[in-house]
DNA sequence: ATGCTATATCGACTCTTGTCAATATCGATG
DNA sequence: CATCGATATTGACAAGAGTCGATATAGCAT
């Protein structure tokens, strides 16, 4: 994968697995979880775990709190917020109002880089 | 990448790339674009533009019409939707209600999976 | 038919990712 | 301090993704 530098895609790269989106929901339905909860619900070991969870830091999904032995998770409120900005920027097809009646649409320019 | 079988992770993974984010908003935000545009907003050559794009198309976010010489894009209206419903259902710790009280919070099972 | 332009496909390459086994670290507790 | 359980880190590896150059296909115009 391309190394991302936009947060946004950093973001959507984060969730773009099928283990990170099973504890992203996980984390959505319990609101703190330990991280030893997550390598049963996932089917994969605990040092994969371990990185998923790194990852979703790194990303600013998640957030880590000690409670004694074990680590609890949660989601960042901030990270839900701009994933929801996302969602909300993008819209299907209604962005052409009056250019398109004018037969705009997109038209193809010069095809450059060759 | 491992590879997903899940539609909403194959949604996520089809956006979470620089180039296909780009496209994406760049279909938001005009509606309906000929292929050709994209090569130049993206940076990348015309056979990476044209891989994207069936990317894209596979994971169910665009459709192709063709006119004439050029084949114009457009975003699905189903995608967004269950874009934006992926993202409502993620909700921030808000989930845990008397549980929480009780002093519940998702304790830790016992740590199977060795 | 010939040529031209737009798009797709193929083959190859490099870099990244997901995964694990082994090991280290950290906290609690005897 | 020694030990145990939970978590993180390291190193290695196979698989996949993104990219490009070259080539093929398709529609339009001359």
């Amino acid at each position: 994968m391309k190394r991302a530098t936009d947060p946004d895609v950093l973001l959507l790269q984060a969730a773009a697995d099928p283990t990170r989106l099973s504890i992203l929901r996980e984390l959505s339905a319990e609101g703190a979880v330990c991280a030893c909860n997550f390598s049963d619900c996932c089917l994969v070991g605990q040092p994969t775990v371990s990185h998923h969870l790194r990852v979703l830091r790194t990303a600013g999904w998640v957030t880590s709190e000690r409670r004694g032995t074990w680590i609890s998770y949660s989601l960042r409120p901030e990270a839900v917020v701009r994933f929801r900005e996302l969602a909300g920027e993008l819209q299907p097809g209604l962005a052409r109002s009056t250019a398109d009646l004018a037969g705009q649409l997109s038209e193809p320019g010069t095809a450059r880089r060759t």
